[in-house]
DNA sequence: AGCCGATGGATTGTATACAGTGAATACAAT
DNA sequence: ATTGTATTCACTGTATACAATCCATCGGCT
């Protein structure tokens, strides 16, 4: 008995209304950017990964995503399918997917494969790069720098250093198959840089690294940034072999 | 088209039948086998464009694939998106997606990075390999020695060489990397292997490579496929510069 | 009791409707 | 003639309905 009259309309105008805030919400949640939902539910499955709210091992569905995202199982789909082929959930055709779990010596390969990978990398910088690329370097350097206790700012730092690097090396290649591998990072759980001594070091060796590209000795750049690597490893390892996560039976 | 009658009902019992149709001819296209819908438009796709009959740089909408392949636009679309994600499509947001294309000095990257991947895998496959991975190579060899002058057969068998090798290499890091890669091979067009020297050539470097695994000679295996795959890069380079596909202007 | 096919619930696979986007085009105004 | 504005158009992005599939479990039959 309530108003009738407008029914029709009220109807038809109902998703309209809920396509607007979807569409605001979208914006505004990245500051204006205009992601779709799959990007969205990519990045939030991710993160949930990355910080543990989601287990490695555990088991998700299409439905239960979509629910928590408040979205139709199509963007969610979207977005499995994609982190499936990152190799970060694993497909189990009609029996939904499992988060992917790393041990210790998925870890060490995982590790061989960027020992061969971010040394060519970063030799091939140095061979090619400007006054423009050594600057923005330098720039994060001395972020760094400021930031070595503030891992929060550290770890986004860290990633446009490697990111300036592989970019400066020109090979989409070399970044296609670096980003193959870095797809599973999220899986280690916390960053290294949130080990004070780590990250002075690891720092250390940033600065070794532009160093080597700016006298284009493309010969050190790679055995620093070799180096690297295996710090970076080593590092993993004791936290592994000391902290909680062993790989239990 | 369809009789106008209450077109609802209509239209909701037509997809039935059509239904059943794309069922079975899904299932007989492929012997027996149950692949999806999307998997089916992947591969058409990747192998029109290997095969030429989606040129480099063409413009490809959802709906002229879903009409092609006669499917509707949801496999489509899941398709597109992995081809996307594998670096053959470029997707242009709301404007569809264009086919990638390669220059010459794509294809040098590309080498340049086979040329890391593929001799840590020989080595690291000459460390593992057990009895049943040699055989298993061996009998490539023998099934290749009897193929060099047909094509058709000699690129499965090559294909399965590297992947025995690959999977010996137990790195799924490593395995990743070099997927990443290859996906990107259709764009280079025909196989090297049509090329009748090429192939006698290519073989007798399958067989030392062979040989120096069987001898667990990691450091041979990897000096020899170095240069398997810069023998392959020469040839590539001699095919472009000779025939017509040169940049243009 | 034990095997074997039917039944149901859970989940994905597919089709389709519709809203939203952005470029191109047509048209008006200066 | 040129610029600004509305309209159209082709396309994607998203939601939703429905079909197919898998697995478990339950019942009948031997």
């Amino acid at each position: 008995m309530a108003p009738r009259s407008r029914s029709r309309r009220a109807v038809r105008s109902a998703p309209d209304e809920n396509a607007l805030q979807r569409i605001s919400a979208r914006r505004s949640a990245a500051g204006g950017d205009a992601r779709s939902l799959a990007e969205v539910a990519c990045d939030e499955i991710r993160r949930a990964i990355r910080e543990g709210r989601i287990a490695t091992g555990a088991h998700l569905t299409e439905v239960d995503i979509a629910a928590w995202l408040g979205m139709s199982r199509t963007p969610v789909r979207e977005a499995m399918r994609r982190l499936q082929s990152e190799g970060l959930l694993l497909n189990q055709p009609f029996r939904g997917a499992l988060v992917m779990r790393l041990d210790v010596e998925d870890m060490r390969q995982m590790f061989a494969v960027r020992e061969l990978l971010e040394p060519a990398a970063a030799a091939a910088c140095a061979a090619r790069a400007g006054p423009a690329e050594i600057a923005a370097l330098r720039a994060i350097l001395e972020q760094e720098a400021l930031a070595l206790d503030n891992p929060a700012a550290l770890i986004p730092l860290n990633r446009q250093f490697h990111d300036i690097i592989l970019e400066c090396a020109r090979n989409q290649f070399l970044s296609k198959a670096i980003a193959a591998v870095y797809a599973l990072i999220p899986l280690l759980g916390d960053s290294n840089l949130l080990d004070g001594p780590h990250a002075r070091e690891a720092h250390d060796q940033h600065r070794a690294i532009v160093d080597a590209i700016e006298r284009r000795d493309a010969a050190r750049a790679e055995a620093v940034a070799r180096e690297h690597v295996r710090h970076s490893l080593i590092t993993r390892l004791a936290r592994v072999g000391g902290a909680g996560i062993t790989k239990s039976r």
